[in-house]
DNA sequence: ACAATAGTGTCTATCAGACATTATCCG
DNA sequence: CGGATAATGTCTGATAGACACTATTGT
């Protein structure tokens, strides 16, 4: 068992693997990091959690938070772990987004970086993380370019959640404990773009089994007739599903 | 800039990235491989592509073929040359599925692997791969429990499989170039494990803009009255899509 | 002719979308 | 009372699913 050399741009393109048994000193080393998408809506907008490096490269640069694996963790772990880090929250959804490991997205080594997607209701305020200068919510249609090739990733997140608010039902992670049916129409109207007809939105998300729980309070925070209150309920995924682009 | 220790379990568990800026000596050293769900349909069963171990850990247990990510090549495209060298064929689709990352998932050391689905056409023979004693298509119905969390992983891949016929055109990649309306529904019965109704799904398919293109030609492979012949059109999604579990 | 498969047509219950109406608060 | 929002009801066109029927081959 030999030392690995430091830098992990080995000039060989062999595989390791070829001619027997390999041992730890056989492969070539990557570094590996989870990186977070973590979405809210607030104040009429869906944003997105960013932190602003304070170190070389992209210094000062908006990056999405993250930081590395641990040897002794999983993967899903060191995400849960930087997210309640960064938010200051347990319990939100976390769900692995997709893997980004080209060569030189990192310019200082071969990192390979683990998304995840995370929702969050409109949290107070976004703690400033252990290894951030500072960290704030930005809506992402102000977000320009990122550091490394987070823009993607968060583009990526944006259409996943996106897409998800079709067939499950994770547009209640967007949010509180207790919400109305018109605070789950405007967290679809603001992640879509769109503007959903109040009525047949009301029959729709009323009419999913398991969605929704009543709570048997009413709440008049904007004026007019008192609405109910709900809980998300157990279903795990909407069926019929909220389509896209229509008047629901 | 020292060298690593050959031992990727450090015993630390400290955040690597604490305390400024760092080098490649600060980040414990992980293995990146990719592992391939490779799907076919053949002889009424749907099959993936397993070699046999022919090493130490598993030696002798059905694994999902795959291998080390090379240090200057991208994930993705580790993934598309480790299948090229299973199947011996190449424009198949592939994406990724999930990564897994466990930390004893290896008994050897720390592993993380990234996953991809690729869905083929019914090819004539597996090549046997460089690193592997023998390739095999094996019904994913009759898979007992593979190396490592690889059972975990095909069914995660057949999940997806069986979710995208829904709403892609990916059934029509199992099958060959030219391909009949009953051919394609074979492939949905098959992967999905229902009888569909041939007059409805004929009707449903031939009437989603740019899924199939008619070549003009026929034949009656099957008897009875010839079948036109299709190959895949351009669509990227099917919509409106096939519902799972229904007459269609 | 008959069997077998391909492809088209028809009917009906259901549902999405448009929009009217009633209900219940506040000022 | 008027304004605002919540919740329910009605209507219509489109469609999924069930199934009858016609078309075209091989034996």
């Amino acid at each position: 068992m030999s030392a690995i050399v430091s830098s992990p741009y080995r000039q060989s393109d062999d595989n390791p693997i070829l001619g027997g048994v390999y041992s730890p000193s056989d492969f070539p080393p990557f570094a590996v990091t989870v990186d977070l998408v973590v979405l809210t809506v607030r104040s009429d907008a869906l944003c997105a959690l960013l932190v602003r490096r304070g170190e070389a490269p992209f210094l000062g640069r908006w990056a999405l938070p993250g930081g590395f694996v641990r040897v002794s963790e999983s993967v899903d772990a060191a995400a849960a772990r930087e997210l309640a880090e960064e938010t200051g929250v347990t319990g939100l959804h976390l769900e692995q987004l997709a893997t980004y490991g080209e060569p030189r997205r990192d310019p200082r080594m071969r990192v390979v970086s683990v998304a995840y997607l995370a929702l969050a209701p409109d949290l107070p305020v976004p703690v400033a993380g252990t290894d951030a200068a500072a960290a704030s919510w930005v809506p992402v249609s102000e977000v320009s370019s990122l550091a490394f090739d987070h823009s993607r990733i968060l583009s990526d997140g944006v259409e996943r959640a996106r897409a998800k608010l079709e067939y499950t039902p994770l547009g209640t992670a967007f949010c509180s404990a207790e919400f109305t049916v018109a605070e789950l129409r405007r967290v679809y109207e603001i992640v879509w773009g769109v503007s959903l007809d109040p009525r047949n939105f009301h029959r729709k998300v009323t009419g999913v089994e398991g969605l929704l729980v009543a709570t048997g309070e009413t709440t008049a925070r904007d004026g007019g007739r008192p609405a109910a209150l709900f809980r998300r309920g157990s279903a795990a995924v909407l069926y019929p599903p909220l389509v896209r682009a229509s008047g629901v």
